[in-house]
RNA sequence: GUCCCGCUCGUCUAGGCCGGCCUAGGACACCAGAUUUUCAUUCUGGGAACACGGGUUCGAAUCCCGUGCGGGAUACCA
């Protein structure tokens, strides 16, 4: 292993005293920089180091790496603090909630690098290197002409005094480089890799700290996860080679190493990168399009560990009970909308009836589909209208779209117009059952005061319901509803599934949906009246 | 180019560390059927994989080597 460079002691101490009740608590870091907005893989990255920070008992923080200025941005850091919130992935130190160990924005820290950048030149572990992009660039080149390795060729490596001086003497501003070990093979374990060997060789003398005195990922990296004490990294695979050179720092440092476990990236559909093509790149389009959190984190979660054999839905709690770090996959998973879509539905159909419409309202109300007013004024109403629609729908957002018509009398779709269209004696059947329906003593139309029938009738019915009367109840439930149009169909010899066509398009505007008993009643006299005769006139022109 | 990592049904995966329990299990998707007033839900059944080639072994999806393919890194980005 390295030998690392004595030392000098160093006066103020490195670390300030690290608060007691730490000490021996597991500490995990999600360490996004916001260049952009937070994105599946991050969030998935996210999930695991809540994981097993929460299944060990330990702490997660968050770290904001905003030391590359230029990119960073403000709506991305918002939306990464909220797309986690969102995913229910919460930190117990970092931005908003603060911690004994921040500041938690890299940028606050910069006189923590500085000290650290002092005593490692010192030490001889860092040098400074005057040399424009533009001459790194062509030592660069010249080292590929040669059949080398193209990197950066450690011309400022061993600078004398004299011309450090001349350097800095032309206004040079230098920026500072880790002096890595010239050869020599590196041996990092990691908690899903294993051992993986690299030959320091093939490691470059990277920057620490620019030119400008920023900090350089690597570096802060370092200094953060000590400073705070961070006992597993658990980060995406594009950093397993930035980990030999993060461990070689601690090592010289004479600091523990962090375990490491390094993930492997989410793919596309076709295997490559995920891009915009396959996935949003914000997580956040996600919850506007009303996917259920809880699903979003199943899925991300499943994809590249596994909660058993033989299920793969499973609550937050019971994924803490068994998650474990090496248990995450080395293999690259590919995303696919489609298990995520049939997940979110799932999670969807599980809900209580009352949470449904809680979580479905704001689409309700956003999209127009139910005025706001409604929910205090019908809420038996709504809720049997949602609960409708509840093994319909995979996402909130999908429903605006499909229960316009409870409301609002509905213009057809082609699907309706075909059901209307199929038999010549529709409208006649439609006026008919129309007339029938206003001698009924169906519950009346929104706006009108249903409550009573609403309450007194969970929709949707269930097929072997067994209900009082209808004379009993004082209103036609769904399954008296049933019967007398069976009734109807069967007095003037039409089939039953003939006349169901032209009703359901009548009254819905569409040829898809919840049962037609159920939606007769929820429709209320009033309204299936009205639809019934509408469309009667207008399939006869 | 060089270095590193990976490779079980179309997809996510169980199994692999501790070889026989695997005629390879589950889920999504797909196909067929049942239920049914549509759509959906639900239920039943079906097709579908150990990348390839060598070893080691009585025996390999599981261990070793090579090949192929995929991904990552090679920045004064993270």
């Amino acid at each position: 292993m390295l030998d690392p460079l004595p030392l000098a002691p160093c006066d103020p101490p490195l670390r300030d005293d690290p608060p007691i009740d730490t000490m021996d608590t597991p500490r995990l870091r999600f360490a996004p920089s916001p260049t952009g907005p937070l994105h599946l893989g991050g969030a998935r990255t996210a999930i695991y180091n809540w994981a097993v920070a929460r299944a060990l008992g330990g702490r997660f923080l968050l770290r904001i790496e905003d030391t590359d200025t230029a990119r960073n941005t403000e709506d991305a850091l918002r939306i990464i603090l909220e797309g986690l919130r969102w995913i229910g992935v919460d930190w117990d130190e970092g931005p908003e909630v603060g911690g004994t160990h921040g500041p938690y924005f890299q940028s606050e820290r910069l006189a923590l690098y500085a000290r650290y950048a002092e005593v490692l030149l010192a030490a001889g572990h860092a040098y400074k290197c005057y040399a424009t992009p533009e001459e790194v660039e062509a030592g660069r080149a010249r080292l590929l002409a040669e059949g080398k390795k193209g990197m950066y060729d450690r011309r400022d490596r061993d600078l004398t005094a004299e011309q450090r001086a001349r350097h800095e003497a032309e206004g040079r501003a230098p920026s500072l480089r880790y002096r890595m070990p010239l050869e020599g093979k590196f041996v990092l374990q990691d908690a899903i890799r294993g051992t993986v060997e690299v030959d320091v060789a093939e490691l470059d003398d990277w920057v620490m700290v620019r030119p400008d005195g920023m900090p350089t990922y690597n570096f802060a990296c370092v200094v953060d996860d000590s400073e705070m004490k961070i006992t597993h990294v658990v980060r995406g695979e594009e950093h397993l080679m930035n980990a030999f050179k993060q461990a070689i720092m601690f090592e010289a440092l004479d600091l523990e190493l962090p375990r490491y476990a390094h993930v492997p990236l989410i793919l596309g559909k076709d295997g490559k990168k995920l891009s915009k093509r396959d996935v949003s790149t914000n997580i956040l389009d996600y919850r506007d399009k009303g996917y259920p959190p809880d699903a979003v984190f199943n899925y991300i979660a499943l994809l590249g560990w596994s909660f058993s054999g033989d299920r793969d839905v499973f609550s937050r709690e019971e994924m803490l009970a068994r998650f474990r770090m090496e248990d995450i996959h080395a293999a690259g998973a590919k995303f696919d909308e489609e298990k995520l879509l049939a997940m979110c539905g799932h999670y969807i159909r599980q809900m209580g009836r009352a949470d449904l419409v809680a979580a479905v309202r704001p689409w309700l109300v956003r999209d127009g589909a139910v005025p706001e007013a409604a929910f205090a004024s019908h809420p038996g109403l709504i809720e049997n209208a949602v609960a409708c629609y509840q093994e319909r729908i995979d996402r909130y957002g999908d429903l605006p779209g499909k229960l316009g018509w409870v409301l609002v009398d509905p213009e057809l779709d082609d699907g309706a117009k075909k059901g209307l269209a199929k038999h010549a004696d529709a409208p006649q059947w439609l006026r008919a059952y129309a007339d029938l329906l206003e001698a009924t003593p169906l519950p009346p139309s929104f706006p009108a005061d249903r409550e009573r029938c609403d309450r007194a009738v969970a929709l949707p019915v269930p097929k072997d319901a067994v209900f009082p009367a209808a004379d009993q109840l004082g209103f036609f439930a769904p399954p008296h509803i049933e019967a007398q149009m069976r009734a109807f169909a069967e007095e003037r010899g039409i089939k039953f599934g003939h006349l169901v066509q032209p009703v359901r398009a009548a009254l819905t505007g569409t040829d898809k949906g919840p049962g037609l008993f159920d939606v007769v009643f929820l429709l209320g006299k009033e309204a299936c009246v009205r639809r019934l005769r509408r469309h009667a006139t207008s399939a006869r022109s």
